[in-house]
RNA sequence: CGGAGCGUAGCGCAGCCUGGUAGCGCGUUUGGUUCGGGACCAAAAGGUCGAGGGUUCGAAUCCCUCCGCUCCGACCA
């Protein structure tokens, strides 16, 4: 392909929309071009990188014996119904209504339709297993589109489903997947760390994240280095150190002025006491109901885990009005007497004399017994908190450290809640009626491209791995109107057409630092410059994006050293 | 949706406070000189100043409403 022939605009000046550097690149390189909010047009630079990655997660996709379907993206609303995601993804779902004013879904994900489409296939355990992928385009009404490719509102999505006659069947499937994720992300140049992980509304006991660490990343990691405990924060566990309590348990619980102590920390202060004998009392709102949390005054509440506890759709903590129509006024509140549920933090077990609000401005609690009291009921303890760095492994104890990541994959067991409810059974070796046991297994492949130059890139722009560039190699015809330099440029390309090379040859006229500008924020791995001077000195030059210096090979015999330089690239990655 | 910011040529920005001729750099076109790491000179094309309303003799500028985009939070591949 030629640059002249090609739509490409590359642009000196970062985008003023773009924040972090591989959507500036993605930009400043010209592989898409926004159209509006969370919506991208992919340039041809761009699909052809995309089709790469596509290209090889279907390779590893066939590899793991997985068969290539494709689902309707346009589905009718009473699938959803059916299971019952209706409201609970309703808001980030695009629907719309046909003529006839059925109500329909753009799909967000697919383990409905798949289910469906199974249920009427998979009737024998002969036929199982049983895994089917596709790659299509999704749809989500996101909140907040971010970060160019990497949230947007339609993204291109692989998504493979298996079904399994039992648990343990379901659980050879998973590795399957989970294995080939791994070589899927390693082959695009990626590390891809895999971390234990929320199933968020997709549901299931069992989850995977496949992340990768990256500071812009939107998921915080928790990782042990002692041994090898991963997990998002969403779910991270700890071990918690024993509750302080003060030295002379049990005493009478006692209300102390506190005048103006509104934060934990200034009412420990106004109490003499350590922030971690102090319990943050919250008030939350959860799919209208009220409720109550109390964790330890130097933990945070992790809310994305009371919402997956309590189940709720939607949750927020309670304005100044509710919470003191149902406590006290927040800075002050405690839970003495309240009439709401009270769940507590695991790590508040046995906690017999701590400091609370007491739910009158001014005024805190102290020598408090969270089990003993007779004015406190707590409704549940679980664990609520926010792991952070620092905390302990929950495996080993050893100290935890966190890292940003983003999340290019997820590999869900889903057990049978889906299959139950679209009743997929299949007759056993006895005859007798199974429901089939479920995972689903999804990539984001818009996002894993996007995540190849957050992770890959210097200050001049894009370094691609060889599997995922756009092309492999890029001629610079230096001198596009001397006849000798041109003509050895249009000989190189056919050549390594032939020996099977993705070959770009920028043939604009422009001055060279121009070309050696664009060629390095394109990034593609291998640069061969082509020009009058380096013909007289005896070839071509070969340099690749990553490193210093060019070699020097001579015209005739450049084409098969360069496609031996490539396969070497590409093997490095592939093994 | 809550909080913050922005919207002026294809891209990046100034002008707005203090109302009066629409401006700069990059890119684009033409001509010339250049030519190995984002050249220079000259000429040119390109704008409903996000939209609507109001104030005013006069609005990019002041006021109101709406829309869009970006950032922080909840959602997620």
């Amino acid at each position: 392909m030629r640059w002249t022939r090609t739509m490409i605009a590359t642009l000196r000046d970062d985008p003023q929309d773009a924040e972090i550097v591989s959507h500036k690149l993605l930009v400043r390189a010209g592989l898409v071009k926004k159209l509006s909010g969370g919506l991208y047009t992919f340039l041809p630079l761009g699909l052809r990188s995309l089709k790469k990655v596509e290209r090889i997660v279907r390779e590893e996709m066939d590899r793991a014996g997985a068969q290539e379907i494709l689902m309707p993206a346009l589905q009718p609303a009473e699938l959803w119904q059916k299971s019952g995601r209706f409201g609970q993804m309703g808001k980030s779902m695009f629907t719309l209504k046909d003529r006839a004013e059925h109500i329909m879904a753009l799909g967000p994900t697919h383990e409905e339709v798949v289910t469906d489409v199974v249920t009427n296939f998979l009737t024998s355990y002969k036929q199982l297993p049983c895994t089917v992928y596709q790659v299509q385009t999704k749809f989500r009404d996101e909140i907040r589109p971010r970060f160019g490719l990497m949230r947007s509102k339609e993204f291109i999505m692989k998504d493979a489903y298996s079904f399994d006659t039992s648990m343990d069947a379901a659980n050879a499937s998973y590795q399957a997947m989970y294995d080939a994720y791994t070589r899927i992300f390693a082959r695009c140049g990626l590390a891809a760390h895999p971390v234990e992980a929320d199933t968020g509304t997709i549901g299931g006991n069992h989850s995977h994240e496949f992340m990768v660490l990256a500071p812009s990343g939107e998921d915080g990691i928790l990782h042990c280095q002692k041994c090898g405990y991963s997990a998002n924060q969403e779910r991270a566990e700890r071990q918690c150190p024993p509750v302080r309590n003060g030295e002379k348990s049990a005493e009478p619980r006692e209300k102390r002025s506190t005048p103006g102590a509104h934060t934990i920390d200034e009412a420990a202060a106004s109490l003499g006491l350590p922030s971690d004998q102090m319990v943050k009392s919250l008030v939350y709102v959860a799919d209208g109901k009220p409720l109550m949390v109390l964790v330890r005054g130097n933990d945070e509440l992790c809310e994305c885990k009371l919402r997956r506890l309590l189940g709720a759709t939607s949750l927020e903590m309670a304005d100044d009005e509710t919470s003191a129509k149902f406590a006290g006024p927040i800075g002050s509140i405690g839970p003495m007497g309240v009439q709401i549920p009270v769940y507590a933090d695991i790590g508040l077990q046995g906690a017999r004399d701590v400091a609370t609000g007491a739910n009158e401005d001014g005024f805190h609690m102290v020598h408090v017994d969270l089990t003993a009291d007779p004015d406190i009921k707590i409704a549940g303890w679980m664990d609520l908190v926010n792991v952070v760095a620092g905390d302990r492994c929950p495996r080993c104890g050893a100290e935890l450290s966190i890292e940003r990541g983003i999340e290019v994959g997820h590999v869900f067991k889903l057990g049978t809640k889906y299959t139950e409810k679209f009743n997929s059974v299949f007759l056993d070796e006895n005859g007798k009626s199974q429901v089939m046991v479920m995972g689903c297994y999804g990539i984001g492949v818009t996002r894993t491209m996007q995540a190849v130059i957050e992770q890959s890139h210097d200050d001049n722009g894009i370094i691609w791995p060889a599997t995922v560039a756009p092309f492999e190699v890029t001629i610079l015809l230096l001198d596009p109107k001397d006849a000798a330099v041109s003509g050895v440029v249009d000989r190189l390309e056919h050549e390594l057409q032939e020996l099977g090379v993705d070959v770009f040859v920028d043939d604009r006229e422009e001055r060279p630092g121009v070309k050696f500008k664009d060629a390095d924020l394109i990034g593609c791995p291998v640069r061969v410059v082509v020009g009058a001077k380096g013909l007289a000195k005896g070839g071509v030059e070969v340099k690749l994006r990553t490193g210093k210096d060019s070699d020097l090979v001579p015209a005739d015999s450049a084409a098969a050293a360069i496609a031996a330089k490539v396969a070497e690239l590409k093997a490095a990655l592939n093994q």
